[in-house]
RNA sequence: GCACCCAUAGCUCAGCUGGAUAGAGCGCUGCCCUCCGAAGGCAGAGGCCUCAGGUUCGAAUCCUGAUGGGUGCGCCA
């Protein structure tokens, strides 16, 4: 149930009845008439640019098609006044019953308000994290991983059949690396002295996994060459390092459907399959590329390599899948994985990267529009950096002076629901300050308190009623005397709770769950907003000690914000709070 | 040199497929608890939406250019 598209379907109709009469000329197209809340409510509840956009194709002054319209609209029941303002804008008025009845239908459908079948079931896959399998995750990890998860949750609120997926870059050169470094590990576990030196990763997460690697293989590799074990060790400590990723992942909330090995894609024909196809289209051939610009390398020398000709497919320069050596890049495998993502039949991709990789958005994107024929639409949507801050001062992440902020730190200190939020408040391709003293603290500077503390007030509320004896369960809530709650206090929450399904569209399309954290934001401040005018307006006050059918029309209002608000945090991965401590 | 992202109140940020007098929090001023949680609310002050052009009934929003900041640019992934 979305008021502002049946309102939108309502104008549509007296619309086509203007054409009909003669009053508009015949083939006019309605697709840009929106229906929208108003910038300023004392306009009214909804109003329309129908009248100016249609203006210029039908050749009429936007007031004289704004007159007839608001005219037309006044005969429905659901419209108390339509009036034509400003350059031709309609602004309409509802009656209270749509408000309260909105109100009954919040609770009858629950956390399926605000569902949308905009998605119409398409299969839309999104892949997040993907970081590499050679430690835990750290705090830049968490912001692609926590919006990565709220997007895949929006979305699968807007109606697409979703598919989460991880991709573990366990084919490349760092996971060599990754195995050299066990491998120290394991020679300290047994007692050797070692050295990491560049080139190898020193972290201690890894002594453990030296340790394990002894339990299981005693001392059959000690002082043997890198032939015997590299192979072996590198498999044992990439399942090491995704157990720990998981569970890195796990802690924040966040569960994959897929996890997808790049390894899987050598030695199996499917780099060559992928690259086949490319050919087949007449995008691949050898050459040499130019020197960058500017900024030229000093041991640059030109080599032919086998080129992906992605020019052809928006993005500047050609690109190499092959160096000059003969192997693969890592852009390679890369393509196949797509390809296996186009075949696998999804109708849209997602891919969300740190900012970091936002030079390779153009390519990727030549690449999966050269393997589908365009067929297949992928979004690349880029998290800035997350700058952390202490006691107000920035706190810079350094490995070496063991100041690595990792995820499982952070959620560690404040909490998986602080986390996710905060990260959320902000849109994806704007840095975000992290600070952790900051988001910890309990007050309106706080979004994940305030929208936590409306959801708790809700609740103790209810609490508050059923001492009372009042029967405040959503099935009799949803029966109550609609018809009480008149105030425009009261009314302007009701408003507030339209808006959600029309929300979740905006968000689901734009791809950008931080408007669902705005939203739930706004939703508080009605809330707390009708709450405090209880304190001077007595009427409005929730509970209503001596009057039960008042009472529970007033709750019911209450609960259908805590239903959306509930629905809102599920979407965001947060649970809503009965109580704040 | 080239590409991508960003620029809105003193600070941190929203702003819907272009729409009316550009919004919120913090900070600043002043109010509101005999009352379901004041961990909240109300009101006020504060803006040439970086700049210059363009598109049109209409631009913070779209286009072009400039300026400032961030990220990246074959043989790492």
């Amino acid at each position: 149930m979305n008021l502002f598209t049946d309102i939108r379907a309502l104008v549509i109709s007296k619309l086509d009845e203007m054409v009909q009469a003669g009053t508009l000329p015949d083939g006019l197209n309605f697709a840009n008439v929106t229906v929208e809340p108003p910038r300023d409510p004392l306009h009214g509840d909804m109003a329309t640019n129908a009248a100016m956009v249609l203006s210029k194709p039908a050749k009429m002054k936007p007031r004289d098609i704004a007159e007839v319209l608001a005219d037309k609209l006044a005969e429905d029941d659901r419209i108390r006044t339509a009036e034509v303002a400003g350059p031709g804008f309609l602004n309409m008025r509802l009656t209270a019953d749509i408000w309260q009845n909105l109100i009954s239908h919040v609770l009858g459908a629950g956390d399926s308000f605000g569902r949308s079948d905009m998605g119409q079931g398409k299969r839309i896959n999104v892949e997040y994290v993907s970081a590499n399998p050679t430690g835990p995750l750290h705090v830049g990890h968490t912001r692609g991983a926590v919006f990565g998860d709220a997007l895949a949750s929006l979305l699968d609120y807007a109606g697409y059949d979703v598919t989460r997926e991880y991709y573990i870059n366990d084919g490349g050169a760092q996971v060599d690396v990754l195995a050299r470094s066990v491998y120290l590990r394991y020679l300290e576990a047994h007692g050797r002295q070692v050295a990491f030196e560049d080139g190898t990763y020193p972290g201690e997460y890894l002594i453990e996994v030296g340790e394990a690697l002894k339990a299981e293989k005693g001392d059959a590799y000690v002082g043997q060459p890198e032939s015997v074990w590299l192979a072996e060790i590198r498999d044992f400590a990439t399942g090491k390092m995704m157990d720990l990723i998981r569970s890195d992942l796990a802690a924040l909330g966040v569960k994959m459907d897929v996890f997808y090995s790049e390894k899987s894609l050598y030695g199996t024909g499917r780099i060559e399959a992928a690259l086949k196809s490319l050919e087949d289209k007449g995008l691949i051939y050898e050459g040499v590329l130019e020197p960058p610009k500017g900024k030229k390398p000093e041991d640059w020398e030109p080599r032919e390599q086998t080129l992906f000709k992605s020019t052809e497919h928006g993005d500047d320069v050609d690109r190499p899948v092959k160096k000059s050596d003969g192997s693969w890049t890592y852009f390679a495998p890369d393509i196949a994985y797509h390809y296996d993502k186009v075949t696998r039949g999804f109708d849209a991709l997602i891919d969300v990267f740190g900012a970091d990789h936002g030079g390779y958005v153009k390519r990727m994107k030549a690449a999966v529009s050269a393997l589908s024929d365009g067929q297949t639409p992928l979004d690349i949507k880029l998290t800035q950096l997350v700058k952390l801050y202490k006691n107000g001062a920035p706190f810079k992440m350094s490995k070496r002076a063991g100041t690595f902020v990792t995820l499982r730190d952070v959620v560690d200190q404040v909490g998986l629901d602080v986390t996710r939020f905060v990260m959320l408040t902000r849109k994806n391709d704007a840095p975000l300050d992290f600070d952790f003293d900051k988001v910890l603290e309990q007050s309106k500077d706080n979004p994940v308190f305030y929208v936590q503390y409306a959801h708790a007030r809700v609740c103790s509320v209810l609490r508050k009623a059923t001492e009372l004896g009042f029967d405040v369960t959503d099935a009799e809530l949803q029966n109550a005397d609609l018809s009480k709650i008149a105030h425009d206090s009261e009314l302007a929450v009701a408003q507030k709770l339209a808006e959600w399904p029309r929300l979740v569209e905006i968000a689901a399309r734009t791809h950008e769950p931080h408007r669902v954290a705005f939203f739930l934001y706004e939703l508080a401040s009605e809330l707390h907003a009708l709450w405090n005018k209880g304190n001077e307006l007595t009427e409005l006050r929730f509970i209503q000690e001596e009057d039960q059918a008042t009472s529970q029309a007033k709750i019911a209002l209450a609960r259908a914000v805590a239903v959306v608000i509930s629905s809102g945090l599920g979407i965001l991965g947060v649970t809503p709070a009965e109580e704040m401590r």
